[in-house]
DNA sequence: CATAAAATGATAATAATAATCATTCTCAAG
DNA sequence: CTTGAGAATGATTATTATTATCATTTTATG
C-alpha cells in the first residue's frame, strides 16, 4: 500500500457522489500535486480487484467508483449525470427466476434507475426565471 | 430514407445478435461496398432517434443496436459477450417503489443480466479436451 | 547493505465515437 | 424537364476515456 493508493482510497472514502477516475485525480492532487492520472487508474483497478472499492459500470461513457462495500443499487439523473445511491433490496429473486426462464447460466444482473434529481427538478421549475445553466454533459463531470 | 439508411435498417432487422456498429458496418458493406463508417454511425443514431431501431447501452464498450422494438431485457455472457433476449415482463412495479423511497423522480430503469451463454457452458465442460479457443473480448466481437 | 519486485510519472497508444467538410444526391417548385 | 436548397454522403480528422510502455524510483526483505 503506497502513499499514493493510500490516499486515492481515502479520498474514495469519503466522497459519496461515486466520481469519475478523472475526478477522483482532482481531488487527489490536491494532497499529491505531482501523482500522475495513470496512477489513479491503475490504483483505482487495483483497489477494485482488491475488493477494497467498488469499479461501477453505469450508463454513460465513464467509468465510476463508489467506496461504500456494501451491496446496492444506483439512480442516474439523466439531467445532470449525478449518480445516488438506492435504498432497495438486491433482487436475487430475478436472477433465479431467468434461470428457469432461459439456456443462459446466472450469475447476476445490473440495475440502475434513471430519473431526476431533487436539484434538476427544482431547477425544472424555476426554468423561466433562472437563466440556463449550463448543461452538464452526463458522464462528463469536472 | 437513402439507400443507405434503408439498407442499414433492414440489416439491423434480420439480425438478432445486437451487433455494434462495427459488425453492422461490415454486413451493410457486403451490399454497399464503399459506404463510409461514418455514414453507418450516423444513421444508427438517426434511426434510433426516429425510433426505427434501438440503441442499447449495455456494459461492455460498444454500443449495441436492436432491430426489435418491443420492451425487453438482454443477458449478456460475461465470456463471450453474447448478448440475448430475455423474456421476462418489463418491471415497471420497480421503478413505482423506488419513487416512493427516494428524492429523485424516477422515469426508469435498465436491467441487465449477466450469465454464462449455453455454447460457453459446452466449452467449459470440455476445456480439458479442446484447445483453449481465442478469448472474444466482450465488446469486441468482429 | 544488496537487490529483486513493485510502483511511479511521463508519455504514447488504442479504440469507440463524433465532428468537419467538400462533394453528391434528392426532390418539390417553377 | 430544369433547378436550386437542403439533406446526406464518403473521407478524414478530432475527441475522449482508458490502457500500455518504459526508464526511473520506491519499497520490502534477507
Ligand atoms: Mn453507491
Ligand atoms: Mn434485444
Ligand atoms: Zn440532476
Ligand atoms: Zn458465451
Amino acid at each position: 500500500m503506497t502513499r499514493q493508493r493510500q490516499i486515492i482510497l481515502e479520498e474514495l472514502q469519503k466522497d459519496y457522489s461515486h466520481p469519475t477516475a478523472s475526478v477522483v485525480y482532482l481531488k487527489v492532487r490536491r494532497r499529491l500535486p505531482h501523482i500522475s492520472l495513470g496512477t489513479v487508474y491503475r490504483n483505482l483497478e487495483i483497489l477494485s480487484e482488491q475488493g477494497l472499492i467498488k469499479k461501477l459500470e453505469l450508463s454513460g461513457t465513464q467509468k465510476r467508483f463508489d467506496g461504500t462495500l456494501s451491496e446496492h443499487y444506483h439512480v442516474r439523473c439523466f439531467k445532470c449525470g449525478r449518480i445516488s445511491d438506492v435504498s432497495m433490496e438486491t433482487l436475487t429473486a430475478l436472477d433465479e427466476k431467468l434461470s428457469e426462464m432461459c439456456d443462459y447460466e446466472i450469475i447476476g444482473h445490473r440495475l440502475e434507475f434513471i430519473g431526476l434529481c431533487p436539484k434538476c427538478k427544482k431547477n425544472k421549475k424555476h426554468a423561466h426565471k433562472t437563466k440556463t445553466t449550463t448543461p452538464i454533459s452526463p458522464g462528463n463531470i469536472s
